[in-house]
DNA sequence: GTTCCGCATGAATCGATAG
DNA sequence: ACTATCGATTCATGCGGAA
């Protein structure tokens, strides 16, 4: 490992962008200045071609560092989201995910909630003695007992629109209503129609794009977007340490957030320069 | 506590029933003669009225001896499932369920996979820093690597897509194709036909049950009746050591399985033996 | 313009094979 | 014995071309 290192800088519009290692960045960081971390750092053994493939025996081990650091730069009402899910191994699922819980309490994170993503369409594959893992975490973590939380952000207008789409609904239609409300499979939709809003659980249906066009995202925008609309309001610090192609960033600018972005693998951190400069270009889309 | 323990067993068609301690209990029965354990026991601070109120820090602390016991009478190849969610406290997740695995890996189990059960349904209600809690998990532990697993019981109606790709196929095609037999390609086009059914995930989607007559199960007979049919088959022994009103029990009977329940309280055991008295003269549904 | 269909593509996992 | 690599398995999704 380096003993010297190095990160360069870009600012495009609201978006602050960093190509280095994170705990570097993260250590210039001033106290306190992020409203919203949301991240989903490699996975143990994953993307072993871009990242450096961390064994699932050092994960805790690895990342301990770099909760320590988010929870300094966080603001004390900030939420910190960590997309994360263990991986088989030798026909068993490993246990850094809740070792990770249990020590990032020891440094002082509370445990507030786990949301659950179902991906709706999971990998393909047949085995003897496993189902397709259809599902992730969403792990919540606060400074404290009292955060900023919006609810009414990620609530589900049900208004003019789902009147006059109702009739002639399909199964897509129904399908991206389950997808945003998280309330099941189409079943409700006509108790909907009675109210103007409906509230979410911590269920989220969301399916990962396509990544038929070389921007392999890990997740779909709609992931980072709903947590940055029910944890932050318009002008807040949405951080992304492991930025990847800039998906959680994106989302953060169409929703006129700050975001600071950090990423060290070359290619990663120039698509994510593209995408973002794409993005300050385009017309917001609420 | 009484040092002295005494139970009582009754026997109801294919279904044994204890009156007592699920520890003494279990410590009678003999090794390796369960093909599945479904249960979902007390949960920390909840019926505080009918089991006493475990606290969540000294939840790990009295489950591990029963999950020691549950070990020994779990066949080798059988599976234990484990249906349980944390509690908050304090505005924060409980710990229990994560030190509960750890320490029972421990123990010797090998912790296999969670299943997500998305309850569609989920209890009401509005806080001003959570959600509506839609979802628990269902743990699968084994005692080895190798278990016993029926996917095709399982097995749900497929989706558009094999549909659409079948439909066009006109029973002239698929002849010509069947009498190509030999040449691979009748076989292959045999396999598509089956395919009408697909996988699930191991994410369940079952809306939690009504309170019918004033008695409301913890969960719905379609989720025991689900890793019924997934981990054993007719004839085999499926042990609920938390039986409460008989909802595991009922399950297992339908698919003509033999039954094995432990209640403590009075009022769920006779509310159980009532249960399965209507359950050994109904009809057995598939 | 619609609707339909073909196709590539995944934070996967297992078992066998090779060093 | 223990680890690294490879092929086979499988299905929801969106895009692009065709009817």
């Amino acid at each position: 490992m380096n003993v010297q290192s190095t990160s360069t800088a870009v600012q495009i519009g609201d978006a602050l962008l960093h190509h280095g290692d994170c705990l570097d960045v993260l250590r210039a960081m001033p106290d306190a200045s992020v409203d919203l971390v949301f991240t989903s750092p490699p996975y143990a053994d994953q993307r072993r071609n871009t990242y450096g493939g961390i064994h699932p025996d050092d994960y805790v081990e690895w990342f301990l560092p770099i909760s320590a650091e988010l929870l300094r730069v966080l603001k004390p009402e900030g939420t910190f989201c960590l997309n994360i899910k263990e991986k088989v191994v030798n026909g068993e699922r490993s246990t850094y995910v809740l070792e990770l819980i249990l020590e990032m309490r020891k440094q002082g994170w509370r445990w507030t909630e786990e949301f659950i993503w179902h991906k709706k369409n999971c990998y393909p594959g047949k085995w003897p003695n496993r189902f397709r893992d259809a599902w992730e975490r969403i792990l919540q973590f606060n400074r404290q007992k009292k955060f900023h939380m919006y609810q009414e952000a990620v609530m589900v207008p049900m208004g003019d629109w789902a009147k006059s789409r109702l009739r002639k609904l399909g199964d897509n239609d129904r399908k991206r209503m389950d997808s945003q409300v998280g309330s099941g499979f189409g079943k409700n939709i006509a108790n909907w129609l009675k109210r103007d809003k409906a509230y979410p659980t911590n269920v989220l249906h969301l399916a990962t794009e396509c990544a038929n066009k070389g921007h392999s995202a890990a997740f779909p925008k709609d992931l980072p977007d709903w947590f940055i609309r029910l944890f932050t309001q318009e002008g807040d610090v949405v951080l992304d340490p492991f930025a990847g192609s800039g998906t959680t960033l994106e989302a953060a600018l169409a929703r006129k957030r700050r975001a600071i972005g950090i990423e060290i693998h070359q290619p990663y951190f120039e698509l994510m320069l593209e995408n973002i400069r794409k993005a300050a270009q385009a017309p917001v889309l609420l």
